[in-house]
DNA sequence: CGTATTTGACCGGCGC
DNA sequence: GCGCCGGTCAAATACG
């Protein structure tokens, strides 16, 4: 059975046990403020981003366009069409990996922030599996998965190409594991700050 | 030298 | 059946 509502944030229940970084509600709107390797460049001018909207999906076939929920005003009808019709795409394929298994729905979060930076830093490893040009989009989408052994959570980027302002990050499954970045991490530091602060 | 990324090939679903 | 499309694989390459 799995929950196909608000799983993205299912870590801050803190039901059971997950570690101190990961119950922290921040760990999502704290995204990256550092260390985008060769995007550094970028980073210079302009590290400010913010969360822009907030969308749910579940994974399953979906022809219209109203299974998606943007949480925000902000987002612009325009980019906010294109986002739904690129997700309806993704969330064709990629559902069942499993053989003699029905089709297995996949929750899909996606997130769309303001930032000039492509990669956002949730604090977990990801590496880089693939990266697809987008229909009408000049901006590639790419594929990451996280790096811990046993969790295949996955997730895509991409930029949007009539506001490349804004990111689109696609999440899908979830964590079964903390947070394991290390120490650069701005989250990690937050953390600290608040445990020694009390 | 071990690990991460790049990038073209490949695969399965879908529409025609 | 064929071609397109989104997603993934994996060999080659880059990187520390």
């Amino acid at each position: 059975m799995e929950n196909n509502n608000g799983e993205m944030f299912s870590y801050t229940s803190s039901s059971t046990s997950p570690p101190p970084a990961a119950v922290n509600c921040s760990s999502y709107l704290s995204l990256n403020m550092m260390n985008n390797d060769e995007y550094s460049h970028m980073n210079n001018y302009s590290k400010q981003q913010q969360v822009v909207g907030f969308i749910e999906k579940d994974g399953q076939m979906y022809e219209s366009s109203d299974d998606m929920v943007v949480t925000d005003q902000q987002v612009s009808p325009t980019s906010g069409s294109q986002l739904t019709d690129d997700l309806n795409m993704a969330s064709r394929k990629s559902s069942s990996i499993r053989k003699g298994e029905k089709k297995i729905r996949k929750p899909k979060h996606a997130f769309q922030t303001r930032s000039q930076v492509d990669i956002l830093d949730d604090g977990y490893r990801w590496r880089k599996y693939g990266q697809k040009a987008v229909k009408n989009n000049k901006f590639p989408r790419n594929y990451y998965r996280c790096t811990y052994q046993g969790c295949n959570v996955k997730k895509q980027v991409q930029r949007l190409s009539n506001d490349d302002g804004v990111v689109v990050t696609t999440y899908e499954g979830m964590h079964s594991h903390p947070i394991e970045k290390s120490t650069d991490n701005f989250e990690h530091i937050l953390t600290q700050m608040q445990l020694y602060s009390r």
